[in-house]
Formats: structure tokens, sequence, C-alpha cells
DNA sequence: AAGATCTTTGAATCCATGT
DNA sequence: AACATGGATTCAAAGATCT
């Protein structure tokens, strides 16, 4: 089977995967089923208001960006193009889904504020810092040398996918930052027309959007690129085994991401497997580790310094030592805090228990439950 | 004298300069005279205040922010701020002044399509990246590791004063990028309170602010921060040689700011001596050369390559050898552009004169005229 | 064949002054 | 105000060409 399937823009309504549709992105959107995308990865245009040409010092043209898909009448046109489309995109994502958007300082506050205006939930900017940007020529500017992206939830306090173990292993075991560096897209990895020229004005390079679809998403998800162009987003996707959706107005550059994504060869299955992850860990409660027996009911608990103490319950409660009040007794986290004085606590490395003359945290013993149940690390 | 005076917030309008306003930031650029400020540096509040109860946009208020009309209640009071104060700035500021905004997702997409609205001209966004950030605790995100300024004349055509060479100079060389990395403001130049708490909770680095000014005013100019906090933009802008005007409405940190403010030694002059820049070099006309006697007429000028050849006439023009159409008299500028069949040329770099058996451009001649009158750096 | 040098190019809101 | 003209101005990476 092809990599893609080609749906005619009047297609009937339904979620099919790894298609290319030809036609506007909002109409398009409208027709797909709502709440089916796991991510929305978007490279609108940027409305760059250029004047007229630009020449470097050695007297050659830049090759600027003046497609008419670039053009708006007023901050009011894009205002309006912008709301409509991250509207059309925010039905279609899942309530846990996420959304990316890049853009230059040319457009990027403005979709920035319609994305809060219409609900979205700002979770990180994100700078592309480029290793070889175009200088400023003239020397009357900072040299122009990054690019914002905006992630976003589709609402406050949804559960969206966020791989930050892999991120950070991936890191040197360092968070991974908001600030990236990537260099343009130049080389073989840039597509050309029949005449050697560059086909797409602003394709994006492929590692930018690996780094983008191995955040956010997992195998398997949906990702909806409602501006494909080139095709990037969807190549990318395919080699990390996630699902896309394309949206291209231009035949010209639909049948060249289809081109383009039939030659994607999707990495090994255990390339991709997501490193462990503490998160994504089944959860044990604390009286699973009782009624286990890797806890006896009666055994004392006591914080690292033996300060405060208290006295295991067959339930999976605990009860303060010393303390005569009912609200002394509850789970290990309510306990720790408690005991401290503290709003919070984290009842697994707070209270730990004696072995053999040692103390240990009970995070332990949590461990040993897991490494039996064979699901230490998924 | 003091390096600040103190103005109540009644005083009469007039633009004394280096002066702490303790007043609210709209009311009293209102007093301001018009047009009066080089620059203005703004690190204004992102939390929004309504209802008595301050708000701030982290998740961690989850609960309380997930309904999305009043989040629209919220940014529309936010807008309204926002637009206020810059209109007020704008008043302020000279024709051809700009504007320094410092943010961070919270509020400078709003800031930014404020700016647009109210008709200035966006320069440059510029990332200040943080080589100390303070990690993501809970893993649920990527480090926020930046800021975002916002670089922003009064107007579309404004020449606006940009050190381009000074900073280019004190970059290796090469152009100053609009990605900036600085670390946070901690150590000794926190300033703490009699508790020995940090004073301020965003206190900016001087180094970032001291760029800033380095960048866009020249030593004199008039700096305004409308929400002046610790006195960072006021301490800065006297260290280097530039008066400044800072509003604060919270009289324990204008106190802070005025002591630290005094406490600042400005820098030698000769420390801010800008370097030669080409552009603001007295003009010096070809034919004043040819007056002068630093060219002969009749000597022959070569390109660097010795493929076009011209002879020096009387007049200051040349005359393109093995050409006899009329125009091929004229500047060594059309000369040049002619001879290589291009739209420009800088006749000045492209012709060269042979003294001793070594080929020199003429502006070689240039330099030692400009010497002569003691004028080769203004 | 290997290294040195030249050419090309990239989402760009890119000049100043006198007539 | 429109127009003509002087003359100031570029960094990194890839590919092509030359030594």
């Amino acid at each position: 089977m092809a990599a893609h399937d080609i749906v005619p823009a009047g297609a009937p309504a339904r979620l099919a995967r790894d298609q290319v549709i030809v036609g506007d992105s909002i109409a398009e959107m409208a027709r797909l089923p709502e709440k089916s995308v796991d991510l929305v990865f978007a490279d609108p245009p940027y409305n760059l208001q250029l004047g007229g040409e630009l020449k470097r010092p050695d007297e050659s043209r830049v090759d600027a960006v003046d497609d008419a898909w670039d053009q708006f009448e007023s901050f009011a046109a894009y205002d309006a193009f912008t709301r409509a489309w991250l509207l059309a995109a925010r039905r279609v994502l899942k309530p846990n889904g996420t959304l990316f958007v890049i853009g230059s300082y040319h457009n990027i506050f403005r979709v920035g504020a319609a994305l809060q205006d219409l609900g979205f939930w700002i979770l990180n900017d994100i700078v592309w810092r480029k290793a070889n940007p175009m200088p400023n020529f003239r020397g009357r500017r900072f040299t122009n040398a990054h690019e914002t992206l905006i992630w976003a939830a589709r609402d406050a306090g949804a559960k969206y996918t966020f791989n930050y173990e892999a991120l950070k292993a991936g890191n040197d075991d360092v968070q991974m930052r908001s600030d990236w560096l990537f260099p343009l897209c130049t080389g073989q990895e840039r597509l050309k027309d029949a005449a050697g020229r560059k086909l797409h004005p602003t394709q994006k390079p492929e590692a930018l959007i690996a780094r983008v679809l191995l955040s956010s998403t997992r195998p398997g998800d949906v990702v909806l690129d409602p501006f494909l162009g080139s095709g990037t987003t969807a190549a990318v996707a395919r080699r990390l085994r996630r699902s896309f959706v394309g949206i291209e107005r231009e035949e010209a550059y639909a049948e060249a991401a289809r081109a383009r994504i039939d030659a994607v060869e999707p990495l090994p299955e255990d390339a991709l497997l997501a490193p462990p992850s503490a998160r994504e860990a089944p959860r044990v409660a604390f009286s699973a580790l009782v009624e286990r027996g890797f806890v006896t009911p009666g055994v004392e608990l006591t914080d690292a310094k033996g300060r405060f103490r208290a006295v295991v319950r067959a339930d999976g409660t605990i009860a303060l030592a010393h303390a005569a009040a009912d609200r002394s007794v509850g789970s290990i986290h309510r306990m720790g805090a408690l005991a401290q004085g503290a709003e919070a606590c984290n009842g697994w490395t707070f209270w730990h228990v004696e072995e053999e003359g040692r103390l240990h945290p009970i995070d332990v013993l949590r461990a040993r439950l897991r490494s039996e149940m064979g699901i230490a690390a998924e």
C-alpha cells in the first residue's frame, strides 16, 4: 500500500489516515471528524510585508518570499484568517491534543494572542535558533537569527503528551530547553524543481519537525498539518511511525509531497521505543504494598532524620505517632505533609523503613513490587 | 548633584532628566513633554489584576481559569492596560525613537500585537537565552529558558539609532544576532532587602540592559523606563552616560532604586567612544581628491583584476577606456556600474590606482585626505 | 586525490541625501 | 513629494571549480 491516499476536496468526512488533501485548510479541516487528531503542526503564512527588492553587498538579488499566499490586506484580515484556521484545528483536536505553530515576529504575536483568546493553553514558546541565518545585509538591524514556535494544549488542564524522559535522555540527561539550535534546510534535503530551483520557499528542516513530533506524540498518533507545503511534517511523521493528515492548497506542492512521503522508509519499531518513564509506570498504591506483604501493618515509618514517626495500618493508611486528633491518620503523603507542617509531601520518598539496621525510603519497596510484577519499565 | 531628583506625582510637566518618579506609569507619562525621549525600555507586569484578585497566568490556577470567557475578560483587561501605556509611551517618544519591551509567553504575544495595532514598526524580536534558567520541576514542559524582547520604532520608516559597527566590533567582528545569552541576575548584583530576601521578584541582569542601551542609544540620550522596579535601567543608563527617567508605583522600590543609582559611577567618557563608522564619516567627493592633488588628471584607474580601465578627468569625473559614447563619462560609481553592466557600484572600492607597482582602492586616497583634514573618524 | 578557493544561497518587513 | 544618485553593506554551509 502506498503511504497515502488522495482524497478529493468533496469527499465525505471520515478520518482516513496518511492522506494528502488538496484544498483550503479551513474548509478541509471542517470535513474531518472532530476530536480525531493528537497533534496539529502548523506553519501558516507569515504575512511578511516586504518593500522593494533586497540585494546583497555583492549586488546579487535576494530571492524573497513574495508569493501571493503570503499577502494579506491588513492585520485585521490576517487575524480573521488566523482565528478561522485555529478554530477549525481546535475542533479536530482530541481534548488532550496539542498544537504547534511556527512563525516570525511578523505574525507570531498575532497568532499567540489569538490562541489565548480562543481558549488554547500555551505550554511553551520555543525558539528555533538558526545556525546559518541570512545576515542583515544593510547593517540596520540585528541578524534575524531565529523563529518562534508556540506549543499549546487545546484546553487548560488537559493531560497532554510530553515525552519528558525521552527528551532528557537524548539531551545528555538534562531537561530539554525552550531554545533549539538547528541549521536551515539546505543541501540535499532541500527539494528542487525540474529547473533546479528550490521547490518551496520556506521548507523547514526535518530535524526541527522530528523534535516536535518526538516531544509531543507517540507512535501511532495522528498528526495534522493544515499547511503541508513540501510535506516535511508528513515525511517525518511517516519516518517516526506516526500517522498524518496533510492539507495543501497548491496541487504542485501536494504532488511533490506525495512523492516525498512515498520514498520514506519508517524507522524500525525498536528504534522508537520510549526510554523508561517513571511517569508512565503503573501506579502502585501503598495499600498494595501492605496487601502483598512488602510492609507489615504495625511497622513504624520515620523520616530520613528520625524526627517524625508513624505506624502503618492495615488499610494502607498511616497514623502519626504522638498525635491524637482524627486527622492524624491518612495517606503517606498527607501525613508526611502534616508532620512537617507543609502543604504537600511525596510520602514515597519522605517515609523510611528500617531493614537490617538501615533506613530505606518506602519507594524502594514500591520498586520491588513493580519489579516482581514485571512492570518496572514500560 | 545627586544622580536624580524626586518629582512628586503632582508636579508640572517638564522633562527633568535623571529622575525617579513615584506614581502610575500611564498618568506620569502623560505629564512628560511629548517627543522628548530617545528610548523606552519597558518590563511591564504580566499578571492580570482583576476584581482585587491577583491572578498569575501559570497552570497552578488551572481550576480557576478553565472558563474561556473568564480568560477573555482577563486578556481584555490586560490588553486595555497594554494599549494605554504603549500609547502614552508613543506620545513621549521622539519620532526617531525606539522602544524595547521584555516579556514571556504569558504576555508578550499580546504586547506584540498591540504594538503593531498602534502603528509601531517592529525592528526585531530578540531572545534572551538564560544561561541558568529555573528547571521545570514537574517535568511537564520544556525548561522555560528564555524571555523575549521586542524592539520597535515609533513609526515605519523612522531613522532610528542602531550602533551596528560597535555591536559587531564587540562580537568578534560578526554582526550581532537576535539571540542573546546572559545569566540571570544573581549573586552580588541581586538587590536584597533588610531581611536578606530578594528585593524585587524580576530584577533583570545589568548586562542585558547594557546591550539594549548600547545598541540603540548614544551617550546623552534620554531613556525612559515606565516600570522601573529596582532601577536596573536607570543604573545602567547612568553608568553608560545616558540620561534616564524612571517611573515606579511602589515607594519601596523607588527608594531602593534611588540609592542604587546614586552609587553608580559613570564610566569614563573615552570608554564609551563609538568605533569609526563609515556611515557617519564626513562626505568627501572624488573631485576633492583631484583638486587637492591626491589624484592627477589623466591617471588611469582599473578594477582589482585589471579587466576595466578608466581615465581621471580634471572635473572629478572619469572616462571609461575603449568606450566612445557620451555616457561613458561620469562619476566613479556610475562608470563602475556601467563597466560591469551592474545597476549600482561603489566606485570607492571598485576602482584602483597603481602606486609603486601595487594596486590600491581609491578609498585609500580618500582616507588620506580625511586624515589630512583631521576628520578621519568623527 | 586532496586541499584550496570561488560561487551560491537562505521566511528580510535592510539607506541617505540632495534636487 | 518623487526622483536620481552617492555609496555603504554579509555569515554559514554546501557545492562547484581550480590547484
